[in-house]
DNA sequence: ATTTATGCAAATCGTTTGCAAACCT
DNA sequence: AGGTTTGCAAACGATTTGCATAAAT
């Protein structure tokens, strides 16, 4: 965990670091928006989880995150590409730190069972692979690839069971 | 489109072939429910739409389909694994025919600014590496991986301009 | 001081469900 | 007759929004 020198005083990041939390503070300025402690205490619970998370959970963890606020910041967060919104089997939206911020690129396990999602890297192969296809489509379509999304469906360990 | 023989006369079927009739059938049998006419113009909506549609262009497309029984019978025919439910980037589920009644494997191209999917097919790269990672998986984690899902996103041609 | 952010409570809207009538075998 | 299916209207529930207060600069 690292140490920070803010104005006063070192002291601890609680599970975001200054690492993150500066460039997330330029985007939300760039976008005329502040970085509030409430929105801090969204970004920690992001962190803390590690994989895509509902609002619910999300809630659940920091009891001092308002369901409103909680997706109005999550939607602001998302506009400015600090958060990205995934979808899995049920109707919950979950939310994760996007990859840049993260330090990895990933993709999703997604249980049909429960509704839960984990991250995997998949090998440079598959990666290989999409990006060509994603090259191939410019030529051939009007579609204009920006991202793509890789999820493995199926029943994760605890629903196997 | 196929020359059909009933029980009084040759016809046409309107969009949805008798080899894809007779197998929804049995699967519907199978789970002791029937197809009924109704469900039938819900699968001709669903092949004339040849994409994945939400349940207000169906509506739109055909108003013999009402709103309750086609939300009813695309989640019954999804269970039976004849519809597949698609998540593209906004708050509608859309739904096609199941790929083993369309016959080809695809993926699709969800756009970012109008929340419509295309389907594409992938280069059989991708596919294998795909199909590797599921491998991998099987023996690395606890997660049971039974299909995928890729989706690339971006700006559609209509879009773009 | 003025703009931005918060949080409660109410509204929104895609989707689901209760129930009585219609249908099929 | 005994089951399934339908369709209207009402209910549901995750998410969004109005608005008055609090915070930040």
């Amino acid at each position: 965990m690292a140490l920070i020198a803010t104005g006063r005083a070192a002291r601890y990041a609680p599970g975001v670091s200054e690492d993150v939390l500066a460039p997330v503070a330029t985007r939300l300025r760039r976008a005329g928006q502040r970085l509030t402690s409430g929105r801090r205490l969204l970004l920690e619970a992001l962190a803390r989880a590690g994989r895509p998370v509902t609002t619910g959970e999300l809630i659940a963890d920091d009891a001092r995150l308002p369901q409103s606020t909680t997706y109005r910041n999550l939607a602001l967060l998302e506009q400015v590409g600090v958060v990205h919104r995934v979808r899995g089997s049920d109707d919950f939206a979950r939310f994760e730190l996007a990859e840049e911020f993260t330090g990895h690129h990933h993709h999703h396990l997604v249980c049909r069972s429960c509704g839960s999602v984990e991250d995997f890297e998949a090998s440079t192969q598959v990666e290989q692979g999409v990006a060509d296809a994603i090259n191939r489509l410019a030529k051939g379509t009007g579609f204009r690839a920006e991202a793509h999304r890789l999820d493995l469906l199926g029943t994760c360990a605890s629903c196997v069971r």
